[in-house]
RNA sequence: CGGGGCGUGGCUCAGCCUGGCUAGAGCGCGUGGUUCGGGUCCACGAUGUCGUAGGUUCAAAUCCUAUCGCCCCGACCA
């Protein structure tokens, strides 16, 4: 491609209303441009990306055997009802009518379309095995799109759906499309890592999702510096397998001492304050978290939490942990901190002074607060606070794992190794849906027997434009990207510098025989001042540059430059075509 | 949805507080010249319903109200 062709509006300053680095650097380098809040024109620069990132996905799924299609975008909310979906997904759901008036929806991900075809094409488990995939633009309306094309309302998404006979071969797929996953992002050129995952409002027992570590990422991510534990902050687990059973058996068994102490903490409110105040240290104190939750169409529950002073809560983990008590009969709940109001009719005292004796409301407990030490808790009473309480005195129907982690954690697998925090980009996410969708929408097949069966499901997603976002976050300098060839617009650009007929003519020439050799190029054939070209190029981040200029014309080679590291050197057009396909090959 | 902020040529922004000449700068863009290994220099030029609507005023980019859009923090979220 010659540049003086090309579309490629690259910009000299910072866009004003961008915020992290891939952003910027797509609105500069000319990649995209906003049309409106998280909905973008994709320029020629980016849809290159996005299509190198998309024959990667398409090789590796079309090697485990799955299928390609392409289902609607716009869909008839009739599906929607059937799943449940229509209600729970709420407003990010777009929702529109047509002219009969009759209500339809912009695919978010395509579940339902996809049950729907399966449960009319397959009826046999001769059908089956099948997993089927799309790469197609979606939309959610993201309460606060950002980032660009990283959490974009409109964005480019592979998803695929498996339909297994039953659970076992069901987590085999799982597990073959993990795989696939793990070869998809390293052909990409990505520093990532799969990580365990809450399995959300989506539902299913098992999933992974894969992050892109960068400082930019969006979610905290968990894992062992000894084993391979890796796992969203939404679901690391702090306490170990059978431990939490253990506390709860003992709890049964339990008797309140009484061996505690009422002290005067005027005004001392928050656990700082109250720490200071007694001069103990903020794990020593217990806090009584009052939480509301509120199922669809239902009354709120509240329940007190009792976590360290020191210590966070994750709201996930507490709504599996209020559900597996039976507190609340879905997971699909909203959780809010009790209103000032509603904490002085539960507690009898102000906001501050909460504590769980007393308390008008079940009282759970984190597995930290389990142990021999005495704290110190709230008094229910308006300025005063108890000493030397005993989790034995406090109440507690269950111990639960509902704390955030935090960096040296011990790891909840090896038991060995301690935990690391890093924020990760997820680009990819693998989940078993088991029957969920099938059963809702009688998605069934007859086995050998002649019997009615409902289809193990899974579903798999990849964020296309996302992926390209994060290749950014994690590969760029302060000249602009530095692409992974894998998945750059084109292998190398052909710069000339100066104008005279010689230089032009050998460049026109290198340009036609490094197409002729099957390498991608971008040819700057502009009439600039060789400035403006050197920092066009770097902004774009194409991998390699070869330039020809006066240097280049003196012996008679190429002058070749990697744009990561800046190196330069004088080569001979074979080799850099050799270079570039050794390049290509190997990853 | 709660809190904060911003809408002025294509882009980045000044002007607004304290209302008053033809509304500015840099970049970009066009023409001519100049220069040519890291965003040359010079000259000339084009480009604005000051987000929109209403109000106050002799007079509004500037003050008031409403509205729309956008950004940030939080809540939320495959």
């Amino acid at each position: 491609m010659r540049y003086s062709k090309a579309l490629i509006p690259t910009l000299r300053e910072d866009p004003a209303d961008a915020e992290v680095v891939s952003h910027k650097l797509m609105i500069r380098g000319g990649y995209i441009r906003k049309v409106a809040a998280g909905i973008y024109d994709y320029l020629p620069l980016a849809l290159r990306v996005f299509r190198k990132i998309e024959m990667i996905v398409r090789e590796e799924m079309d090697a485990t055997g799955a299928l390609e299609l392409l289902l609607p975008i716009i869909m008839p909310a009739e599906l929607w009802q059937e799943s449940g979906r229509w209600d729970f997904y709420g407003k990010e759901l777009l929702r529109v009518k047509d002219r009969a008036d009759h209500d339809f929806c912009v695919g978010p991900t395509h579940e339902e379309v996809i049950t729907d075809l399966a449960r009319r094409e397959i009826k046999s488990y001769r059908d089956l095995p099948k997993n089927l995939y799309q790469i197609q633009t979606k939309f959610r309306d993201e309460v606060r799109p950002r980032f660009g094309v990283m959490r974009g309302r409109e964005f480019i998404m592979k998803d695929a759906y498996s339909f297994d006979v039953d659970v076992e071969a069901s987590k085999k797929t799982y597990q073959i499309m993990y795989d696939a996953y793990r070869r998809i992002f390293k052909r990409c050129g990505l520093d990532f890592r799969p990580v365990e995952a809450a399995t959300g409002a989506i539902g299913g027992t098992l999933s992974h999702e894969f992050h892109v570590i960068a400082s930019s990422g969006e979610d905290a991510i968990f894992f062992c510096d000894k084993c391979e534990y890796a796992s969203n902050v939404e679901k690391t687990r702090l306490a170990k397998v059978g431990q939490l059973q253990k506390m709860n058996e003992e709890l049964k068994q339990a008797k309140p001492d009484g061996k505690y102490v009422e002290v005067s903490t005027p005004g001392k409110k928050t656990i700082e304050e109250v720490a200071l105040f007694l001069k103990v240290k903020s794990s020593e104190l217990v806090k009584t978290l009052i939480y509301k939750a509120t199922a669809e169409k239902k009354e709120p529950v509240f329940v007190a939490v009792l976590l360290k002073g020191d210590h966070e809560l994750v709201d996930a983990k507490l709504t599996n942990a209020l559900f597996d008590q039976g507190i609340v009969d879905t997971r699909d709940i909203v959780l809010e901190l009790a209103g000032e109001s509603e904490v002085k009719a539960l507690t009898g005292a102000d906001v501050g002074f909460a504590g769980p004796i007393g308390i008008k409301a079940k009282v759970l407990a984190d597995a930290s607060v389990y142990g021999d030490e005495r704290f110190v808790v709230g008094a229910n009473k308006t300025d005063a606070h108890l000493v030397g309480v005993s989790w034995a005195d406090c109440n507690i129907i269950a111990f639960a794992d509902v704390r955030r982690a935090r960096q040296g954690d011990r790891c909840p697998e090896c038991s060995s190794g301690s935990l690391l925090e890093k924020r990760g980009i997820e680009v990819g996410q693998v989940f078993h849906l088991g029957t969920k969708y099938s059963e809702k929408m009688k998605a069934v097949y007859l086995d050998e027997a002649g019997k009615d069966n409902f289809m193990v499901m899974g579903c798999y997603g990849i964020g296309i434009s996302r992926t390209a976002a994060a290749a950014i976050e994690q590969n760029h300098d302060d000249k602009g990207i530095i692409w992974p060839v894998q998945i750059a617009p084109y292998h190398i650009q052909l710069i000339t510098m100066g104008v005279d007929e010689k230089t032009r003519e050998v460049a026109e020439n290198i340009y036609y025989e490094l197409e002729e050799a099957g390498v991608q190029v971008l040819f700057d054939d502009r009439d600039e001042r060789p400035g403006v070209k050197f920092a066009d190029a770097d902004l774009i981040g194409v991998p390699y540059q070869a330039i020809i200029g006066k240097k280049a014309m003196a012996e008679g080679k190429i002058e070749f430059k990697v744009r990561k590291t800046g190196e330069r050197s004088m080569v001979e057009l074979p080799d850099i075509i050799d270079r570039l396909k050794k390049e290509l090959g190997e990853k």
